[in-house]
DNA sequence: ATAACTGCAAAACTTTTGCAGGAGT
DNA sequence: ACTCCTGCAAAAGTTTTGCAGTTAT
C-alpha cells in the first residue's frame, strides 16, 4: 500500500510544490492502484466533485513524471498511461496466447541497464515494464500441435 | 539494402494492390532507411512532387503494418513510427528531456531475452523496442546544474 | 515577495472517417 | 465487373499553450 503522506513528501522534497490539485491526483492514482491515463484521472476527480482542470492534470503527470515519481508508459490505448512508481520495481511477462501474467524479477532488466549505461551512457528508466510473448504453456501447446 | 521489387511481391501476397501510392510511401521508407512518421513521409514525397493524401498515407501504414509488412513504435515523439521489417532487429534508446534517439545493440536485449527463456520458459517479443531515459548530454546537464 | 501553479479558453497536433470517384486484378 | 483504394474535407481525440489571477514557500 502507498502512503499518500510519503508520496507528498517526495514532492516537496523533488523542489515541487504541494497543492491541492497535486494531491488530488496522486491520491487518485493510489487508489486506482495501476495505470491511468489523464483522461482517467480528470473524469474520476470529476465525479467525487474534486474539480482538476484537465490541463492541470496534464500538467501534473508531467511534472511529477520528470521528477520520477510517476512513470510514464504507452499501453497501445492511443493515450499515455501513469503510475506511481513503487518502492520495487515491477515488470510483466504477459502471454499474447492467454493472457496469462506472471512477475519478472527486475535483476533481468538491471542486466541490461548495466550495459546501457555502461556502452552508451544512456540511463535508462526501467521502471515498469510489460514484456509480451508465449507463456511455456502456450508454447508447450504449440510444440505439440 | 532492400529491395523495393521483393517488397511489393509482399504486398500482393499479402493480398493487397499494388497501387502508385502504396509503392511510393514504401520507396520512401526504404530510402529513409528507418524510421518515419506518417507527416514525414507525406512531406517527402510532397518534396518530390510525388503527391500522396496524408490520409492516403495513414491508411496504408496501418494496412501494412496489418500484414506484418511494416513494424509500429512509439519513439515518445508524439507520433506513431514505422519502419520496413526484415531489417536486423534493432531498437532505441529515447531520450525523455530532449527527445534524442539512437540506436540500440540488440545483443544488449537478446542476453535479457535469454535469461527469461532460461529462467520462465517464457518466449518474449523482443523485435522493436523504445527503451525511454535520459541521453549521456541531458545527464551531463543535470549533474552540472 | 516571488516564483510556482491553476483555470479557462483556444489552439495545435496526430489520426480517423464518410463519401464520391478512380484504379488494380 | 468487382472490389479495393484514393482524394478531399471535415471531424475526432489527445495534448499543449497563453495569459491573468491565485497559491505555496
Amino acid at each position: 500500500m502507498l502512503s499518500l503522506q510519503k508520496l507528498m513528501d517526495q514532492v516537496r522534497h523533488a523542489g515541487l510544490r504541494v497543492t491541492r490539485q497535486r494531491t488530488l491526483i496522486l491520491q487518485a492514482l493510489c487508489e486506482l492502484d495501476g495505470h491511468a491515463g489523464a483522461e482517467e484521472i480528470h473524469r474520476r476527480l470529476a465525479l467525487h466533485q474534486r474539480d482538476v482542470d484537465l490541463s492541470t492534470v496534464y500538467r501534473n503527470l508531467e511534472a511529477l513524471r520528470d521528477v520520477r515519481i510517476l512513470s510514464q508508459t504507452d499501453l497501445g490505448h492511443g493515450w499515455a498511461e501513469f503510475e506511481v512508481v513503487g518502492d520495487r520495481p515491477h515488470h510483466h511477462l504477459v502471454c499474447q496466447r492467454c493472457g496469462h501474467v506472471q512477475e519478472l524479477d527486475h535483476a533481468c532488466l538491471d542486466a541490461m541497464g548495466d550495459t546501457i549505461r555502461d556502452r552508451y551512457g544512456f540511463e535508462p528508466i526501467l521502471d515498469h515494464w510489460a514484456i509480451f510473448g508465449l507463456c511455456a504453456a502456450c508454447r508447450a501447446v504449440d510444440s505439440g500441435t
